[in-house]
DNA sequence: GTCTATACCGTGATAGAC
DNA sequence: GTCTATCACGGTATAGAC
């Protein structure tokens, strides 16, 4: 519970990958991110890498296994910036200099989510798209990944968002963060359901917009009176 | 401006299909609900429908077109539903019977998603996990039709909502549907990102708990001031 | 251990006979 | 309208070269 940079933030280091494995990651992700999971053939992976199709198979598993390796890649530095961000909150809370409002806490979500957004060497808002096909589609690779080594992420924010609710019960406090990561998510995603059907006014792929909106949304979603009163007239 | 029952509501009655095209439909439907789209393949839908695989491509043009179709016949009915709704909202403000207000506006939308996950026999809550991927997939198909047909829709919950939050600028208005939406559909798709990182305590396959914990935090959320302020300390 | 060539089977699509 | 035959392409597995 001391202010030190949390538990496996810096620890994993992340596999080390041989020189034509990382060839194909990083022909794969561009790949990915452009033309999506299955749009994307092996054979087309492997000749941008200029590799055999076969070495795919060799060093990642399977077509799916390769998806999580890149998805992994971007997936742990970013989620260890939302451990260090809610280490440093509660370090601040601890020290009397902040306390933990609902706002504070998303921010520790949202800060790492934009940084990314705006980053493309770290995969850019396309990499924040792949991870939302992950959570829509079922794929198994990923989803075993994520609550083996990242379910302990969920469970920081929400005993942090517990603290800044204590007037909800913890099955209720659950339903606020199940709720306000899927709006943020699907914010940051860019999928925009109004321009789905062709009426959007909305420019939903400026990251700073995106925050400016999203953050007031989901904070006062999140801060609502339990179901049935609403405080405003 | 009557309370006639809408507009394009009961115009159209959908396309009529012969009989082998409804059996195929049919089979269809219950495999891409069941297995999803790509994992389905035309063979195991014509051999559910006993077909010939031909047949997929001469009565529909592709196996994307006949998804479309399927996605198609059970969207129509719920979105007229939802003209139907808003007709009738806009009836009773007329009649001096309600207000403009958000929940009223939301519920709109509400009462006939949930009447669809409820009632198996119209695809039931897995169809709402079809629409959730068509969303984040580029289905060209699906969008055209949506964009093409249903735009006037998303027009008449954006003038509802605007009327119902007059001290936001029609921008607002927009971002606050488009995030709403999104919560409703993802909440209503029951895709759990908390399940996902396997620490959830959130049963979110009920359609009436997701109603009971969805709405609150949606009409707070388009309630909220606008980017800065918060009302609540 | 690493990489390559190649074969296998299932997929969606199509042409042409009936 | 329907069916058979065939096509190109997909992921995967393996045998063997270095």
């Amino acid at each position: 519970m001391k202010s030190s940079p949390s538990s496996a933030a810096d620890a994993d280091p992340g596999p080390k990958y041989s020189e034509t494995a990382t060839r194909i990651l990083n022909a794969a992700e561009g790949l990915f991110v452009e033309l999506g999971l299955e749009a994307t053939s092996l054979r087309l992976i492997t000749q941008k890498a200029a590799v055999n199709l076969a070495a795919v198979n060799y060093h990642f598993r399977s077509k799916d296994a390769l998806f999580e390796a890149v998805f992994a890649r971007r997936f742990a530095p970013w989620a260890r910036e939302c451990l260090r961000e809610l280490d440093a909150l509660e370090a601040r809370v601890a020290a009397g200099k902040a306390v933990f409002d609902v706002e504070a806490v998303m921010m520790c979500y949202v800060r790492p989510a934009l940084a990314l957004s705006k980053d493309p060497s770290l995969g850019g808002a396309l990499f924040v798209r792949l991870f939302s096909r992950v959570l829509v589609e079922n794929h198994r690779q990923v989803r075993e990944t994520l609550s083996r080594d990242w379910g302990h992420l969920v469970a920081r924010y929400t005993v942090a968002l517990g603290r800044a609710l204590p007037q909800l019960s913890s099955e209720e406090v659950a339903w606020r963060l199940h709720l306000g990561l899927s709006v943020m998510f699907h914010a940051f995603a860019g999928n925009d359901i109004l321009k789905l059907f062709g009426r959007s006014a909305v420019s939903a792929r400026d990251p700073d917009l995106i925050v400016k909106h999203v953050v007031p949304f989901v904070v006062a979603g999140m801060s609502a009176a339990p179901h049935g009163r609403h405080p405003a007239a």
